[in-house]
RNA sequence: CGGGGCGUAGCGCAGUUUGGCUAGCGCGCCUGCCUUGGGAGCAGGAGGUCGGAGGUUCAAAUCCUCUCGCCCCGACCA
């Protein structure tokens, strides 16, 4: 390919819609353009880096025995009605009419397309197992579609379906999909991290969801310092703390009533009284399918709202509002306590144990100081409700959690029965009995993929492709391309890399040599060949990494050679 | 949906408060000269429904009303 003919509309200037680091590089290095909210073009340059992805998830999904088909985008309600997910998916879905009014969703997902397709074409155990998958456009309406294509409405996706017919071969299933999605991001030059993870409206039993670790990632994850543990924070387990023994051994002071005018939050509570927050008890009042229950966590910890949803068996969780705060604890928000509360309580782990407790009084500027379990409140059940933090000790080792945040680029589910049961696939067993099929799903964003892949891959001068997805392998550049010495040079070099099948731009551009350079590290090109007067003068040229900055000579007729080698490493 | 901000040339912005001549600047783009190891220089040039509609006024980018879009924070979400 020739710069001068590439349609790679580079810009000089940090486009003002862009924060986050990839979505700017993107668009500076010609991949992208923006058609409206959360959905883009891309350019060459960008489809051919989402090719080098969707190749290698080919390769890995071909390898664990997937079949690629195509599954439409356009699909019919009645389907979604079948499994209740039309409401449940809400206004997250784009939807159409069509001429006879007949609704229709633009599919944000497709348990329910491939399920229907399914039902009425497997009927014995000896089809199975089956891994059937896409890639395939999705639609999602986002509240708030941002960052580029890491969170657009209309966005990339890999999604495999499996078929089994026991919990023995869903489990292979299973690790089947666990182990290529991890030789598909190692391959893609990512460094990613399977963590455990709330199944969300998706639903299952089980669940990982492979993370991208980046400071710009929008989960919060923690994971073990010493074990292999790590865990979405919606889902991450606390160890519990074995009873602190000085807490346990003080003594048992009076409750006291402290005036607290005005004082609503830890902070203030903290600064008001001089005392810290993991003696106060925090109390939430939550309406769970309408009807309020009081939450209790320590001070300093955070209450865990699907943690909380889990435990109470709710099908619907949020904060109460504070009307229905006053009516229920008798004071404004900010002053609910557990002492004398007469409506459902539940408390977290880490909350019996505290000794002589600040609480809220339960009126208008009012807190309780030496507040003791049993002895002045009792909560209904305990159960672990809190977000798991930094510092926290690892339910599954003596190692201690680090909290750090990620991109979500995948995630494999254990469906169950979840969609054959309502859509009734089933097929018949060894002994001719029926049963319903085991389902996972398996997805990746590719195109989240390919901006997480910049993410992790950039320097102050743009991007630092892998070799693996770059859209090119390599860049000439001749100095000076009115010499015909350098010019004849670059050419013989471009051509006999294309004839080693090495993706090559030559950048025959009449530019001074800062423009090529900027465009070529932008683009982020892994190998550049320079052909210039200084080094050609002793018959050699010059070939630089983009991502570690090394530069070396060869000589010009091993220079196309040399090249190849140096892609390999 | 709540809060905040912004729409002026391909990109980045000034001008709007206090209405006034032909709407500016930098980058990019075109032509020529010149230059060629890190976004050079000189000269000339093209490019605008000032997001849209309506209104006020002798006069609107500027004031008023409505409307569309975009960005950020929050709630929500793979």
């Amino acid at each position: 390919m020739l710069m001068s003919q590439l349609y790679a509309p580079t810009l000089r200037e940090v486009p003002a819609e862009a924060e986050l680091i990839s979505h700017q590089l993107m668009l500076r290095s010609g991949m992208i353009r923006k058609s409206t909210a959360g959905v883009y073009t891309y350019l060459p340059l960008g489809l051919r880096v989402l090719h080098r992805v969707m190749d290698i998830v080919r390769e890995e999904m071909n390898r664990a025995d997937g079949q690629e088909i195509m599954l439409p985008i356009i699909q019919p309600a009645e389907l979604w009605h079948e499994t209740g997910r039309w409401e449940d998916y809400g206004a997250e879905m784009f939807k159409l009419r069509d001429r006879h009014e007949r609704l229709f969703c633009l599919g944000p997902t497709h348990e329910e397309i491939i399920t229907a397709l399914i039902r009425s074409e497997v009927r014995s155990y000896r089809q199975l197992p089956l891994r059937l998958y896409q890639i395939q456009n999705k639609y999602r309406d986002e509240i708030r579609p941002r960052f580029g294509v890491m969170r657009g409405r209309e966005f990339i996706m890999k999604d495999l379906y499996s078929f089994d017919k026991d919990e023995e071969q869903l489990q292979e299933s299973y690790t089947a999909m666990y182990e290529a999605y991890e030789r598909i991001f190692a391959r893609c030059g990512l460094d990613t991290r399977p963590v455990e993870a709330d199944s969300g409206t998706i639903g299952g039993d089980m669940t990982h969801e492979f993370m991208v670790l980046a400071e710009s990632g929008e989960a919060q994850v923690v994971y073990c310092d010493s074990c292999s543990y790590a865990a979405n924070v919606e889902k991450a387990e606390v160890r519990l703390p074995e009873v602190e023994g000085e807490d346990a051994a003080e003594t048992m002071q009076a409750m006291a009533r402290v005036d607290t005018p005005g004082v609503t939050t830890i902070e203030q509570l903290e600064s008001f009284l001089g005392s810290k927050a993991d003696r106060f008890v925090k109390t939430m009042l939550y309406m769970a399918d309408e009807k309020p229950v009081a939450a209790l966590v320590r001070g300093d910890h955070t209450l865990n709202e699907v943690k909380l949803q889990k435990h109470l068996g709710c099908t619907t969780l949020a904060l109460a509002d504070s009307t229905t705060i006053e009516k229920v604890t008798g004071a404004p928000v900010g002053f609910a306590g557990p002492v004398g509360l007469s409506l459902p309580i539940v408390a977290d782990c880490a909350v019996p144990v505290v000794r002589n407790a600040v609480v809220g009084g339960n009126e208008r500027d009012l807190h309780l100081t030496g507040v003791n379990f049993e002895r002045d409140y009792n909560v209904d059940t305990v159960g672990d409700l809190r977000q798991a933090e930094a510092g926290d000790g690892c339910p599954r080792c003596s190692g201690t959690l680090v909290e750090a945040y990620g991109i979500e680029v995948g995630q494999v589910f254990k469906l169950g029965t979840k969609y054959s049961e309502p859509l009734n696939a089933a097929y018949l067993d060894e002994s001719g009995r029926e049963r319903l099929l085991l389902m996972g799903c398996y997805g990746i964003g590719v195109s989240r993929t390919v901006a997480a892949i910049i993410e992790q891959n950039h320097d102050e001068d743009g991007i630092c492709w892998p070799v693996s997805v770059a859209p090119y392998q390599a860049v000439v550049i001749p100095i000076n391309p009115k010499d015909e010495t350098q010019r004849d040079a670059a050419e013989a070099i471009y051509r006999s890399l294309s004839a080693e099948s090495v993706s090559v731009v030559l950048d025959d551009r009449n530019e001074r040599p800062g423009v090529k350079f900027k465009d070529a590290d932008l683009i982020g090109f892994p190998l550049r060949i320079v052909i210039g007067p200084k080094t050609l003068a002793n018959g050699q040229v010059e070939i630089g990494i983009r991502k570690t900055k090394e530069k070396y000579t060869v000589p010009v007729d091993d220079a196309a050679q040399e090249a190849a080698k140096a892609i390999q490493r």
